[in-house]
Parts: C-alpha cells; sequence; structure tokens
DNA sequence: CGGTAAGTTGAGTAGAGTCAAATTTGGTGG
DNA sequence: CCACCAAATTTGACTCTACTCAACTTACCG
C-alpha cells in the first residue's frame, strides 16, 4: 500500500509551470540537464501525508502544483504549522536525514522531486543552484518572521486579516494592483488549517470570519469563496497600516 | 554623534574566538584573506541599536561577542522578538539594501563587519562560504519554526520554560551532558526582552518566573543568575517531553 | 544615601478557549 | 432528482488564561 504513485512520465521542464521561480529558476541547459537526470514526479491525494516528522528523508523537491503544509505537532496533539507551500516552493533540507516536519498535501499535489544525495552533490558543484536556494532559504525565513509578529502579537482578528492578506496576495485569482482595489480567491485551507497556521481554534477562526463577514470587511460565496471589496482596508485590520507584506 | 566607534585594529582571524563557527567557519588561508580585506571590527555598548528597520544597510556581519536581538514593531508599538544574536551568528541579507528588522545591542557588542558589496562578490565566487551561509540560515529557519510553535500553541508557562531551555542549551556555563543533570547560567536578557521574545507581557514573564521557582522547577539567585537542578524536569515543564530540543 | 530602572505582586477585566448543539455543505446511492 | 449521511462550519454559553492598570519592592549607580 503506497501513499503515492510514482509517475512514469516526468515532465519536461521545458513547459514546467515553475520553471522560472523554482529552485530550477536560473540554471542554464546543461545544469537542468544533471537535474533532469535525478528528478521524477509523485503526486498524492488531498490529506495524504507526504512524509511524517522523524523519517528518513531520501528526496528533496519542489511543489508543481497544489497545496501542502508543513506542521508540528505535541505530544497532547496540538499542532502548529510552520510553513504553506505553494507551487515552486522548495520542501526538504539538503544536509539532514531526518525530516523535521510533517508535510501534508492540503489539496491535490504534484511534485518535482530530487533523490537527496545527488541533488546534494549537485548542489555543492554548482553554485547557480546553491545560490538560488540560499535565495529562497532567505526569504522563507523573512516570512517565517514575519508570521512570528503574527503568532505572538496579533489579536484574532488581526490574524485571520493577515492570514487573508497573504493568500489573496500569493494568490493568482485576485486582480491586485499594489495594495489597491478588489481581490478574489479561494481559500485553500479548512477551518482547522487556519486555526494551525494562525495558532487560534478553529470556532475562533470562524467567529473572526463571521465577524469580518458583518463588517462588510469580505464577501463569502460558499464557505470557500472570498471577495475582498478594499483589499487596503482588509491590510489594516490585519495591523499592517498602510505597509507592504512580504510577498 | 556617532551610534559605534569603528575600532582601528580588527582582531586577527587566527585567534577569533569564533573562527570555527561563524560563516567563515570552512574557509581556507586564501578565503580567510579575501575577507580580511573587506573587514572591520565595531562596537556598540549594551541598548544602542545598530541598524533600524527600514535603514539602508551597507554591510553584513557576525556577533563576536556579546547579544542583539532581532525585533518587530507595530506602528502601536507592540514589538516581537524573531531573532536572539548570539555569537557566531550572522547578520544582514545579501542581495537586500534595507533592514527589515530592527537590531539592537542586548549587552555590549562587538561585530566583525563585511562591506556588503564585496561580500556579495565574495559569496558569489565563493562555493565555501556560500554554502556556509546556506547551511546557517537553514539552521536559523529551523529555530524560527521551533519558535513558531512556542509562540503559537504553549501555555506562558511552556513559554518561559522552553526560552530557560533554549537559553542554558547555548549557553557555556552549564554542566549539561545531554538532557541530563543541572545547569547554571546568567539571563542575558530583561524581564521585558523576554516578555517581546514569548509574545507575552513582562508582567506575565514575571509571575511565571516566579512559579517555577516556587515549584522548584528553578532556582534565582539575584534576578539573572539561574540554576536548573534537574534540566530533564525543565524540557518536561516546556512541553517538550523527552525531546531533543534544536540547537 | 537617594534616585532610577528593573522586577514583583495584586485586583479586576477581556479575549480566546472549551464544551456542546445546531446548521450547512457536498457527495452518495437509490 | 432527491433523501440522507458525514464532514465542515457556525453559533451559544460559560470558563479561564493572560492582559491591564496600579502599587510596591529590590537592585544598582552615582
Amino acid at each position: 500500500m503506497f501513499a503515492d504513485q510514482i509517475l512514469q512520465m516526468p515532465q519536461e521542464c521545458g513547459n514546467c509551470p515553475i520553471r522560472h521561480r523554482a529552485v530550477c529558476a536560473r540554471c542554464d541547459p546543461d545544469e537542468l540537464e544533471q537535474l533532469d537526470r535525478i528528478k521524477y514526479n509523485r503526486s498524492f491525494q488531498a490529506g495524504q501525508t507526504v512524509i511524517w516528522a522523524g523519517d528518513r528523508m531520501d528526496f528533496v523537491g519542489s511543489v508543481i502544483s497544489g497545496i501542502a503544509t508543513l506542521t508540528q505537532t505535541m505530544e497532547d496533539g496540538r499542532t502548529q504549522m510552520v510553513g504553506l507551500l505553494l507551487p515552486s516552493d522548495f520542501v526538504g533540507r539538503p544536509g539532514r536525514n531526518e525530516a523535521p516536519y510533517n508535510v501534508i498535501a492540503t489539496s491535490d499535489l504534484v511534485m518535482c522531486c530530487f533523490r537527496k544525495r545527488p541533488f546534494e552533490q549537485i548542489i555543492h558543484d554548482t553554485p547557480r543552484i546553491s545560490q538560488r536556494l540560499l535565495e529562497m532559504t532567505l526569504d522563507e525565513l523573512d516570512a517565517a518572521r514575519e508570521w512570528m509578529l503574527v503568532l505572538g502579537r496579533k489579536t484574532a482578528r488581526e490574524k485571520i486579516a493577515s492570514l487573508l492578506a497573504i493568500i489573496a496576495r500569493r494568490s493568482a485569482l485576485s486582480k491586485l494592483s499594489g495594495s489597491q482595489g478588489e481581490a478574489v480567491f479561494d481559500l485553500p485551507l479548512t477551518r482547522e488549517a487556519m486555526s494551525d497556521y494562525l495558532g487560534l481554534t478553529l470556532e475562533t477562526v470562524s467567529r473572526q470570519i463571521s465577524a469580518l463577514r458583518r463588517d462588510n470587511v469580505i464577501t463569502l460565496r460558499g464557505k470557500r469563496h472570498v471577495t475582498i471589496p478594499d483589499f487596503a482596508r482588509l491590510l489594516n485590520e490585519g495591523g499592517n497600516e498602510g505597509q507592504a507584506l512580504i510577498s
């Protein structure tokens, strides 16, 4: 019983949707060819666990499509999401053998995986790749630190508003120009996943979403389809008064 | 009026206390010589601001001695610490011009600074340095994610216990063998800095420290000198039941 | 020997959590 | 197409942890 399928036909890098944003973004054709030799695609259904914390990891890789979460769990079940993985995000750490977090597919997910040992060799030999990985890791660190402010100092209402702003920003559906105007998107997370992201209970998430709807900060169609009539107002509700968010 | 002094006599790398832990840890003599040409020492007094968020940064560098904090502040003054910088930790981000956070010297502080532009050139040309920086950044990202669990899901008592455990681990004064035995150290942070670290108020920090003392989890001599008679118990109080912390 | 900053403690409050029940939704099979 | 089920979500009532405001104590520095 396998948790996933290994696809027989990996995509061509040439028409890969994340070709210019992922760890391979700046590869030349020769470097791409090296990566191509050690890569394979894997797909997961929504809800499947990609990796359990503590498991041996023998691959690293990029999210091609779909959404995954990185979570930590305490012995008594308390759970905190520590990463939200969208297409082009990198999973896994060269130089470490055990997965530090659970990786769970939130939607159907396709990943481009690299066998870990040869990938480590390639980044050792290929500065362009290791430098791209450094750049991506620094961006993730900035995002984690932004998130720490949300977790440590924002109210429940501000937390929800901040999360909606982040998702709106990273979602292609929105028609944002800068921080102005309307945004429309589908929530990729359940209320429970949102609570794990924000360090809240799912009841508090639900109440605050209802409150934001009552106050016309957001409009819902169904449970998941969100319209934000005034994005600047949402940022303000999130405590980001006029500031740009980290993208 | 300058916030710091530029020392005329930078230390020799040869007898530098962080030589084998900092970003330069794996440099060969030639690489060290390159870094040496662009480096200078700066010292700061306790309480001084090293960099303001939003300021132009024209250097990066390593903490040689002392302690600094990375903090984010909201418009209404709410403050969250997002990094604690101990000797050998790296400050600054190649490829970014503006400082994203306030960097504040908590104790007297000495830094080994590199002019930013030439440093960027060196990491571009020197894989050993950029790979060391990647490794350090990945470690910081892990620490930030551990911290996210603390901020999002732990109680005030668990937060304090977790912070004491982290400081004990990173402090040289402790006589720990693994997770066993006694630890002794001086708190490098005020109650207020601890509250900014943990997303609490300083009153709550004080109350929880008093509670841990009443319960004999810790012993205080003065306000800052801490003895932990049973380190495993402290870990347990922090919700880390028997698990190793990220160092 | 004050004076000031740091830390402690107390009393009351508020915001988010807990437990419980109702409601909505999307999918399934008849 | 419709009834029904399980899961997701919403809402209500009550509780409790951590916050706020305030007073007091301790430690340090000149």
